[in-house]
DNA sequence: AGCCATGCACCG
DNA sequence: CGGTGCATGGCT
């Protein structure tokens, strides 16, 4: 079991404006792309549906997309993670900027559960381990 | 690398 | 017609 946070930005909640889809998986770390599925980069924009059930229990099913025009279309540009299908979440709990979106996987594949964690709480648990990528870190 | 943005399609 | 998501480019 594992736990990866990703702090939200401005543009993943949607408040400023665009309609853009989705949060950035960044792809730096192999064990965090892993973590969320298996994704085939051979293919175009390969996607695969994971569920989240949040701490009411209800369930969310999100969109894990690899956008990788790069690598297949000339000229494309795209090399980059995602997770769409966030937006009434968001809203259901009233996610702002700054606050952290906490995904913990379970034993099934591509299933997980998520939780919103206010940014005005303090950083507690002197045993975690923060890696690496902006906006992302892990929990161990 | 990560965040910001947008033209278009689709759907209620 | 307004909101949402797709797939793409742009800016720092």
């Amino acid at each position: 079991m594992t736990t990866f946070i990703k702090q939200l930005s401005a543009n993943d909640i949607g408040s400023t404006g665009s309609h853009q889809a989705g949060i950035l998986v960044p792809k730096g770390d192999p064990e965090l792309v892993g973590f969320f599925g298996k994704l085939d980069p051979s293919h175009l924009n390969p996607d695969a549906w994971i569920s989240c059930v949040d701490e009411e229990l209800k369930e969310w099913r999100l969109r894990f997309v690899y956008y990788n025009n790069k690598l297949h279309t000339p000229g494309g540009t795209r090399n980059e993670y995602r997770i769409t299908h966030l937006t009434k979440y968001f809203k259901s709990v009233n996610a702002a900027h700054g606050d952290s979106l906490v995904f913990t996987s379970s034993s099934e594949p591509r299933h997980f559960s998520v939780r919103l964690e206010r940014s005005i709480k303090p950083e507690i648990h002197t045993h975690r381990r923060r890696v690496v990528l902006t906006g992302w870190r892990k929990v161990h």
